[in-house]
DNA sequence: GTCTATATACAGATAGAC
DNA sequence: GTCTATCTGTATATAGAC
């Protein structure tokens, strides 16, 4: 079995991200891996340390998905349908993102964690922009690299919220629809 | 002074669109009305009676606002313009869209309140594939009208979620340059 | 590291007087 | 329509034994 503080985070972080970090309590974390309140609260002494590892851990989890998608493709198409993939599997547990759905939240979390879920969409889209970059002979547009990121990553967050809400996954089909009307 | 149950709903609409549905309280709203949650109650027996007067109310605003945007513009330009002045408006306030962030809640809320959080979201999507259908000699890209109101409506929802987290308005931005981009 | 037990606060909801 | 008073459940958090 895994090391308890990791198990604790890692049933903390599937019910965020079906229902937010409010939902969470430490008796319903407890019963879930077998351990009483008190010891949750030995691990992460307040929410506001939950929510802090939680946050950074899904970040680190997201950039090691990145480097696979540069390890395993090669076109700017292929990495961008990978990207757009990690949302519609997402999508298809039911869930958001978590640092989208704890952004919706910010303001009853601690600046620690705003700052931290701030970094997690700028280097989200610090790697689109690179991306795009690397690649600016495979795509033709008025955008720039930069505004594109921003527009995938909004896009894609927002998405993955409305689908959610009725089972389809219609709009993030319009964001590979859009994607694929930039490729040149 | 307003009827009592619309100064309810006013509060409750303003505490929703900062941190959501689980963050207002009928002892917070009864306080901020000058009344005691016995008497929130009287007008809502339930929470879910709440949830579902707000989205209401809320749709049937925004609704009006599109109307304003047939009445006041004539362009796809300006009208597009004018869409995204309405989350630029709302950012500024330092809120998220009511339905926006009570998606991200989907999960505490009863099916007749989900149902009406949809309608919010196809309704303003229509409204949007209308707009193009409308202008079509205004527009020149290799997606369709309904392709292109999902992007916007999604975009917007999640441009709004992640500029709120850090003050700036850079991804409504983007939007505003995607929308130009598209125009013929 | 985990437990029992508890302090304190706040949630939604209702009964019944006025 | 609003009030006081209360029921019941749950939340975060801690003290102290083992």
């Amino acid at each position: 079995m895994t090391d308890k503080r990791e198990q604790i985070e890692a049933v903390a972080t599937a019910a965020i991200k079906k229902d937010g970090l409010k939902s969470v309590s430490f008796r319903t974390l407890a019963d879930e891996v077998g351990v009483k309140s008190a010891s949750v609260h030995y691990h992460f002494p307040t929410k506001s340390d939950l929510a802090l590892a939680v946050v950074s851990d899904y970040t680190e989890g997201f950039k090691e998905r990145l480097a696979d998608i540069d390890r395993r493709h090669r076109s700017l198409n292929g990495k961008l349908n990978a990207f757009i993939k990690i949302f519609e599997d997402v999508l298809a547990e039911g869930d958001l993102c978590l640092c989208g759905i704890m952004a919706s939240e910010m303001n009853s979390l601690d600046v620690s964690t705003q700052n931290a879920l701030s970094r997690f969409f700028t280097e989200s889209e610090a790697w689109l922009k690179q991306t795009f970059d690397n690649h600016s002979e495979e795509w033709d547009t008025k955008l720039s690299s930069g505004q594109l990121a921003k527009i995938l990553m909004s896009g894609l967050e927002g998405g993955l919220l409305l689908d959610r809400l009725e089972g389809t996954g219609s709009r993030l089909k319009a964001y590979r629809a859009l994607v694929k009307s930039l490729l040149a």
